[in-house]
DNA sequence: ACCCAGGAAATTC
DNA sequence: GAATTTCATGGG
């Protein structure tokens, strides 16, 4: 990986595998917005930045040599071969060859784990607009301000002192107790989310739902998005009318090592092309 | 008014 | 145990 640091930029240079609209944009994170120029502003680490592509290069916005290097160049994933993975698990099934062409350039983002658990949380029989809405009412009320308008995310510890009547103001319904069972369980230890990196897969869907308001998919999705476990793959509505219609006679297990860098694509597809289930 | 949304708990059969 | 209902909220 190639980089120049500059001011308050870091470019870093044939960054030709990662589309910006696509990534932040495709249901994984919940916390970015994009800009009338085409860039995206978000917050993660505490910190907020500005990203934006100038042909093959990425540009960061807004941070500084020792955070690149600490966090967000990992967050983004440079450190991966996309166009290798991609050419493999395209070679799995056509139409996920299809979703590569039509919708390229996603990554898996690697999310801090406590903002995948309580974000998927929300999300469940929920909609992306209003998973946002909740999320930024959430880092309004309990997160720390960064500047204007622009908060962290809230720690677990703080959550955990909360009750149920406290989330009243996020609108956030019947998830508001999930909320505070999560991040009572995490801060309490009875889940420890850092061990889940290393601990054998079917395991540690069992440790997070321990938690009230987490079940398969949620679990799946934690360790996808929050803890890099790529070997995940998260069956929601969509994906399971996908797994129906179109990949008929296969199970996640045929995805492979990188099943979810697949199943991302495939929602994502499926999601924009809504016209691909009509009577197959 | 009705249906759906990156589901899971509670209840019923 | 497996199938169905309920949960809170907002957009289309």
């Amino acid at each position: 990986m190639e980089y120049i640091a500059f001011k308050n930029l870091i470019t870093i240079k044939n960054v030709d595998t990662l589309d910006l609209k696509n990534t932040l944009d495709c249901g994984q994170c919940f916390r970015w917005s994009e800009n009338e120029d085409k860039s995206f502003t978000g917050v993660a680490f505490g910190r907020q930045i500005t990203v934006r592509k100038n042909q093959n290069d990425l540009i960061l916005e807004n941070t500084n040599e020792n955070d690149f290097l600490s966090f967000w160049a990992e967050y983004f994933d440079l450190n991966t071969d996309y166009k290798k993975i991609t050419g493999e698990i395209a070679k799995i099934h056509p139409v996920l060859n299809d979703a590569i062409k039509k919708v390229s350039g996603i990554r898996i983002l690697k999310q801090e784990p406590f903002e995948a658990l309580i974000t998927f949380i929300i999300s469940q029989n929920n909609n992306i607009g209003r998973i946002k809405g909740i999320v930024s009412r959430l880092c309004e009320c309990f997160g720390d301000k960064i500047c204007d308008n622009v908060y962290t995310f809230p720690t677990a510890k703080k959550l955990s002192a909360l009750s149920p009547d406290d989330l009243q103001p996020l609108r956030a319904g019947f998830r508001a107790r999930y909320i505070i069972d999560a991040a009572q369980k995490v801060n309490n230890g009875e889940v420890d989310l850092e061990a889940l990196r290393t601990m054998e897969f079917e395991q540690a869907e069992k440790e997070l739902m321990k938690i009230i308001g987490v079940g398969k998919k949620v679990a799946d999705c934690t360790l996808l998005f929050g803890l890099y476990r790529i070997e995940a793959f998260p069956l929601d509505v969509w994906m399971k009318r996908a797994m129906e219609k179109i990949f008929t006679d296969m199970t996640p297990k045929d995805f492979g090592e990188y099943a979810g860098i697949a199943q991302q694509y495939i929602f994502h597809y499926s999601r924009t092309n809504p016209d691909l289930f009509k009577d197959i």
